[in-house]
DNA sequence: TTTATATTTCGCCAATTGTCGAAATGACAA
DNA sequence: TTGTCATTTCGACAATTGGCGAAATATAAA
């Protein structure tokens, strides 16, 4: 039963729902999901850290970086699809597209 | 975006999972479900109003007694397939069922 | 190795949540 | 109206949660 729980409650927080729109968008590092979200980094990466206990995403090292990307392959994949349509047209997650594409790993971390 | 969080906030405790579950066997009272779950009246009303406040069920008074049942037509309800079958196999989901039917609200409230 | 940087973990705090029992509400019966 | 019974609301409590900054990890660069 915690199994299930477990994945709503990965889901009933706003900024968690935000991060996995922009990870719709493109696979992420926390430093980028960070300036997004304008939390602080340890915030960030504990939700991040729920959203992979919860089997939404997956985390991948690459250097100094880890790369989130979604889970494709899931139980907790198969609510995607609703949840993004639900959100679509909702005006923080456009509002988050749009700011993505001028959020450039380079300019931030990777100075 | 309160509206999506709130959903899913309803959805990630056992109990609301079970009570959704049980609503899908047959029309309940507050007093049935109190007895199937084993807590107090007042967490098993307050429960209710969550799931009702995130659309999954409606409430219809009957005289002394408060029938909930599945709100059919809603964002909620979409989810409702999904999150049933994944319960299907669950060991509580099915005792809950089953102890369901010799459930008799004659018995408990209605003396 | 030492330094710099991206991320995670740890402690702490305020706010929210699930639970209960007691009191309030609403509806039928006498 | 008064009493009874199903349900909801209220007040309290312990546990959980989302947030932060500081300290710990891990990796790349110097």
């Amino acid at each position: 039963m915690r199994e299930f729980t477990k994945i709503f409650k990965a889901l009933s927080d706003p900024n968690r729902l935000r991060i996995l729109k922009m990870l719709e968008v493109k696979p992420l590092c926390v430093c980028e999901i960070t300036e997004a979200l304008q939390l602080a980094t340890s915030t960030v990466s504990k939700h991040l850290s729920i959203l992979r206990d919860a089997g939404f995403i997956i985390d991948k090292k690459n250097g100094k970086w880890v790369n989130y990307t979604l889970q494709p392959e899931n139980k907790a994949a198969l609510l995607l699809p609703i949840i993004s349509e639900w959100l679509e047209s909702n005006e923080t997650i456009i509002k988050d597209a749009e700011q993505l594409r001028t959020i450039d790993r380079a300019n931030l971390c990777g100075k």
